[in-house]
DNA sequence: CAACCATATTCCGATATGGTAATATGACGA
DNA sequence: TCGTCATATTACCATATCGGAATATGGTTG
């Protein structure tokens, strides 16, 4: 497996894409990130969710079961309240590599406008 | 920016999410997903990715729209076609990220049926 | 068991998105 | 300039999804 910048392709079937799609379906709304970054110091009860991101209780419930549908939260009753966790930190890794991008991204706009081209 | 394995957060405000949400979103179909791995071998012109990804002229022209406004692919001129090419090869590191964690959460489903729990 | 708290689910209206067919744009050659 | 090929855009329908309010579930405590 010496993959030093593999350049080798795994292809995907249809149905793989499908499902790679929707992971990033899920993370393709503001209030769920939100709701990941909140979740990212510790693990936090729906109630206290609410304020943090300033989202509805129902809301909240429903963007966190999809982040569970995808294994990307975890739940654990924690006496009178359920707490959520990240399951998986990759998400801030994919997090990452999308800021990194528009970082890029955005530095080569702002040098179109430049003083000096 | 000495980041070895960055554990400071760095936390994005409202307007950076929404962002990050747009980009994942241009990454949440299938088709689009189909279209950049068909471009991971070299440029295409809209009528090759057409056969190569089965799908409608209009269809393949509005998916690299988007992929083009978030800067996922660039076109180029090519005599009488356009070529399209990946403007930012991220993006299979973000769907390898995404496929080593179904893997994971595919092994842990077939763990809960393996004959030995 | 009853009441209460925390969370999940359902119903609804508004908005957004994908696919298709038809049409428009735009470069190039005769 | 006209016609043609390649691509982009538009209009339209069906479907999906969000947010909000109301309601249901479920655990805990008296």
């Amino acid at each position: 497996m010496g993959n030093t910048k593999t350049r080798t392709i795994k292809r995907l079937s249809p149905r793989q894409l499908e499902a790679v799609a929707g992971l990033f379906a899920a993370l393709s709304e503001p209030s769920r990130l939100a709701l990941l970054q909140a979740l990212q110091s510790g693990p936090l009860a729906v109630h206290q969710l609410m304020e943090t991101c300033r989202l509805k209780q129902a809301n909240v419930s429903k963007h966190l079961g999809v982040l569970h549908q995808h294994r990307l939260v975890e739940r654990k009753r924690k006496g009178p309240s359920i707490k959520y966790h990240i399951a998986d930190p990759m998400v801030f890794a994919l997090c990452e590599l999308v800021c990194g991008k528009m970082e890029r991204d955005a530095k080569c706009a702002a040098a179109l406008f430049a003083p000096e081209i």
